[in-house]
RNA sequence: UGGGGCGUAGCCAAGUGGUAAGGCAGCGGAUUUUGAUUCCGCCAUUCGGAGGUUCGAACCCUCCCGCCCCAG
């Protein structure tokens, strides 16, 4: 991390005016490592730190779930960090803003048919925004969070950028942030590995240093997503038929929830002659409430309609040339970005992979990437639908 | 009730005397701060049934059962 204050520049090491002391800092703090780094290292710099805990959802069958974040034991786990390291700590209810903005939407993106990302909703329409707001009117000067990416003042405000420690690159998760709530969030572990945030914590003896990462849904204690849709949407959860790309119908499902583009396991059905292939789902139709399977080569995509595009390029989304330009893209958070081409599309955008890959769907994300500086995040949009050609 | 063919795991299927391939499905795990994918592991003491021949049978013989086709 920089030294905490510069004085020819007057700066801070989170490139605001004023002495560490002088900055109060709003830390979203989770309960698990990462946050609770953070707000250690900032505190350790001599800022004025407030942490914050979420509580997000029904904590009590969250309480003993492992690897969960935003409920039960992790927000002990952070107010225990913040006493320790001796920062005030509040734990704030959003329950109602993350079902309605979180689940809701999640569950109602499955019932029609799309994979949500429920992350990127909650950092879009929970964390920097109302926990962003309530950062604002205590006063604070910015709010951090234990993300792994970057930040970076630039022509127009800041940039958002690929972190060090590219194994755990969250840009894919944080593609909606704005310019404006970008101006406002600084993201210090954006230099640090996971390896040496870890290590961090064990210097500093944080009680957390130990603690599993968190993975999959945070409200879905049982692992089990479609029960969550089941209990919010129960109408969308009827049965209907499998049938092939050629036509045939191969068997019956329990609803269309329980399969995304792409899914191979979970179909039921077996082989049908000598050469046999494995059937994954190529589509799904929530008015017919058909699952359509066929060959893992139909799942081939080219070219993805996205909608609601969040733009974080220096010139205007609108003055982009027709023909587009070349980006590098990611349709999943676990794969590289991939050369492709990006051009504006009445209501979105457009964008036409070089290569082509498999199993995409929509409701899921696209971020884009600079191709001539591919440590710069674009923004990105969702997908709405895909083109195998 | 004449002739022919077939019957191997949930499905498809190799194996024709030497002690049950493979694929699909399923289950479990690894990977993954979304869903998937992928990878790894497991999955027939037994070959429609009962006898017989043989040192040894899913493979040979006999009978029975069940499907399918052709012909009456």
């Amino acid at each position: 991390m920089r030294r905490a204050f510069d004085e020819t520049t007057g700066l801070n090491s989170l490139d605001l005016p004023g002495r560490p002391e002088e900055t109060r800092v709003v830390v979203a703090m989770s309960g698990g490592v990462d946050s609770s780094v953070t707000a250690a290292l900032l505190k350790e710099q001599g800022y004025d730190v407030v942490g914050i805990t979420m509580q997000l959802y029904d904590h009590g069958a969250a309480v003993s779930r492992k690897g969960a974040c935003c409920a039960g034991q992790d927000i002990h786990d952070a107010r225990r960090v913040a006493e320790q390291i001796g920062i005030p700590h509040y734990v704030l209810d959003y329950e109602d803003r993350f079902r309605k903005a979180v689940m809701e939407d999640f569950a109602e993106s499955y019932a029609a048919g799309e994979t949500p990302i429920p992350c990127v909703r909650c950092n879009e329409r929970v964390k920097f925004r109302d926990l962003l707001e309530t950062a604002r009117d205590l006063g604070a000067a910015a709010l951090a969070t234990g993300h792994y990416i970057s930040s970076a003042p630039g022509k127009a405000g800041r940039e958002l950028r690929r972190p060090r420690d590219l194994d755990r690159d969250q840009s894919y998760f944080l593609f909606t942030t704005t310019r404006e709530q970008l101006d406002f969030l600084r993201f210090p572990l954006g230099e640090l590995t996971k390896p040496e945030a870890r290590a961090l914590a064990v210097r500093m003896g944080l009680g957390v240093a130990q603690k599993p990462d968190s993975q999959d849904i945070c409200f879905v204690p049982t692992g089990r997503y479609t029960t969550i849709v089941q209990r919010l949407r129960p109408d969308a959860a009827g049965p209907g038929e499998i049938v092939h790309l050629d036509g045939r119908v191969l068997g019956r499902h329990d609803g269309i929830i329980n399969f995304t583009i792409g899914q191979r396991r979970g179909l039921g059905i077996g082989a049908d002659g000598p050469e046999s292939e494995p059937l994954f789902v190529v589509k799904l139709d929530p008015a017919r409430r058909q699952v359509v399977v066929g060959p893992k080569g139909a799942l081939e995509t080219r070219k993805l309609h996205l909608r609601d595009v969040n733009w974080l390029g220096d010139l205007p989304f609108d003055a982009l040339p027709g023909e587009g330009i070349d980006i590098l893209a990611r349709v999943r958070s676990t794969r590289e970005p991939v050369l492709a081409r990006l051009a504006p599309e009445a209501g979105g955008a457009i964008v036409t992979l070089a290569e082509g890959e498999g199993g995409v769907a929509p409701g899921q994300a696209c971020v884009f990437y600079d191709a001539g500086d591919p440590a710069r995040v674009l923004g990105g949009g969702w997908i709405a639908r895909t083109q195998s050609d």
